[in-house]
DNA sequence: GGCTTAGGTTAACGACCGCTAACGGCCCTG
DNA sequence: CAGGGCCGTTAGCGGTCGTTAACCTAAGCC
């Protein structure tokens, strides 16, 4: 009896599906007979497992913040104590995500307004605590430089980090290690 | 008698506050009437301007990667023979860009695929050539680093650069330094 | 074996949206 | 002062899209 899900239920087909969608063509340019299309349904049965396509939406940038905050935290408490061992792990579990889930970290920052009030606020909520982690390792390491800087130069490598969707070819490994490089490249910098 | 432009044109009125609202809301979230409204006059008043919605998308696109590219040519003209400054130069003119035109910049990479088939290879053929500037020089820089690797990094230092819209306070110099900072220490990192 | 529930289907409604049509004022020019 | 662009207006058409309604089937349960 594997933990892992065997297979994956038919919300979590819906979910992947429409996020690949939204990450292609923009979440007002999908379609619900689409999105339904691509699980092998049509269109309003859907409704059988969302009340809207917003609420779609709505869940996957939940999920990803969710898990982006809740991995960010076991990796501070993991390395707590070593802020250098606690950023390079941060980034790595960043990498990781941004090349398992490129279709996800695209529509993360694109779409955030579609959402209703509610949700856009606790999406916001958890992006400013994992921010948080991230500003506070770093401003351990570069306790000279302000906490304003800090902050920017954080999303500034988020957006280095995130530029994955953009690129090709190049291989797994190769990119991770490149990627790694160039973001303690540009934390390192901040003290130069 | 002043070279600069004395009154927008009803034209550049209009993409400019295109170029807002489909910023903050996406193509396919922004009606005509809106666009209309934002500039006084209403909906179809567009049509004496633009032959589409999708024309002024065009023009938007299109309009910043051509001013993206002279700009770059114009630098590595002027700095020839010293890759160092070329960079600094390129970089410099790269966050100009992105801090002046934050809606543009949000929109050039979000909506790249609503285009016109025709449309669409003209401005990936003027990214392309914008990119390569860049790589060619970097490689100067680096010429023990792959090519495919340097073109992963340079795309990485746009997505750090034009991470510019998700950011808030700080100014406008602390925001420029800060930014040259973090690129040059990603690309230094190249060779590390 | 009947009842319920889960998970589909098709048809259709209502809203919205891009765009066109038809029209009208303003201003320049001959 | 007549005429023609230029630049607006409002009305409305046609298509798309999210959503609901009504209905159907198969599986599990008492």
């Amino acid at each position: 009896m594997s933990t892992r899900a065997a297979a994956p239920t038919r919300r979590e087909q819906i979910l992947s599906e429409a996020a690949r969608l939204f990450a292609a063509r923009g979440f007002h340019g999908v379609g619900v007979d689409e999105i339904g299309a691509a699980v092998g349904i049509s269109g309003p049965g859907l409704y059988r497992h969302f009340a809207g396509k917003d609420a779609m939406l709505a869940e996957l940038l939940v999920g990803i913040s969710e898990r982006l905050l809740t991995g960010g935290r076991h990796r501070v408490a993991e390395a707590a104590g070593d802020p250098g061992r606690v950023l390079s792990s941060l980034i790595d579990g960043h990498i990781d995500f941004a090349l398992d889930d490129r279709a996800l970290i695209t529509v993360h920052d694109r779409e955030l307004d579609r959402l209703r009030e509610a949700d856009r606020k606790l999406v916001r909520q958890l992006q400013r605590q994992y921010v948080e982690l991230w500003v506070d390792v770093v401003r351990e390491l570069h306790p000279e430089v302000g906490e304003a800087e800090v902050r920017v130069a954080v999303h500034a490598v988020f957006g280095l980090l995130n530029s994955t969707p953009h690129l090709a070819a190049l291989g797994r490994e190769a990119t991770e290690s490149l990627l790694r490089r160039l973001a303690h490249g540009a934390f390192g910098a901040l003290s130069a």
